[in-house]
DNA sequence: GCCTTATATTGGCTGGAAGCCAATGAACGC
DNA sequence: GCGTTCATTGGCTTCCAGCCAATATAAGGC
């Protein structure tokens, strides 16, 4: 019983984010639309940015999860690939508050430093499988490679809205 | 003597963000620091986001006007562009936290939208000459293009020490 | 079934920080 | 000198994240 909780959480917590951004978000807020006590959050995760995080990890992984489920052992390596890049941009273009909040978050210095949660490790994980099918000699390093091709991607998308304010 | 006192502000501003990070410094920080009154700074800027953005603006402005001083009329429009595009990296690079958080205010979805201050301003036309100098047929078009290229670069300039981060 | 223990869940309390404001002070024109 | 405008002050209010003690619920041991 216990992920059910964390996971309504989790879900309200990215909803409201996309609906309201992030300060306008309340742990609140996230514990009423889960239907849930206030302290419940807190029990959970140890901070709201920790809870973004780590809910997006976990929209991730289960977006990547469901755009690879069509795909079989004979779809060639570079579909794979293809396909684990798309849904990540989809994921962007089609929720641009969201993705703006957590790039922001990323980019924004933090005292906690860098927290690996399960959620992350899980993506991350499915990652580098996509990229071992393609016989990486190095999925570390390509892992890395893939990963900041990927941001740079999301920042390409999503920064037209914010480029009206110049560096 | 209007200026006087918002300057200080500003300065104590930068110095307290790149001393601390956005989150942990407080607009009463800030007015110790700047050696004024808490309410005098809410009396200048509307908010604790407005505040930096527009701080980081004069900073910026400040930088390249300095960076452009020793320059003439008869240097090539190239080395003033260089010597801009340079200005603006030497301080992502010598201020990381501070620049790296100004990037995350941009990219942060805000209910106020965007906000031309003079600063803002300032600083946009002193690049716009910049670019001016190398005849430039559209140099609102190429201001933009430098624009996403400068924030590109400090991106780039940045991210390792988030990219621990899988975005 | 019954007690024990661990875990989940609740609601309230607290400290801190931002936004607001009325009062005070200083400069300046007239 | 006097009023007007602007700068400056400090306190008040509100809101929210973090914390915690109390309660409910599930899980096992016997």
């Amino acid at each position: 019983m216990r992920s059910r909780s964390r996971a309504r959480i989790m879900r309200a917590t990215v909803e409201l984010v996309d609906e309201r951004g992030f300060e306008r978000t309340t742990l609140g807020d996230i514990a009423e639309r889960a239907g849930l006590a206030r302290g419940l959050v807190s029990y959970y995760f140890p901070g709201k940015r920790i809870l973004l995080q780590t809910s997006m990890h976990r929209l991730m992984h289960q977006t990547l999860s469901e755009a690879l489920e069509p795909l079989g052992d004979d779809d060639p390596p570079e579909l794979w690939l293809a396909t684990s890049i798309d849904s990540v941009l989809e994921l962007a273009a089609r929720r641009p508050t969201l993705m703006r909040t957590h790039l922001s978050l990323i980019l924004a210095p933090s005292a906690e430093g860098f927290i690996q949660d399960v959620e992350q490790k899980r993506f991350g994980g499915l990652l580098r499988e996509v990229l071992a099918r393609g016989g990486a000699e190095d999925p570390v390093a390509d892992h890395a490679v893939l990963r900041s091709a990927l941001m740079g991607a999301c920042m390409g998308l999503l920064l037209p809205g914010a480029e009206a304010e110049p560096g």
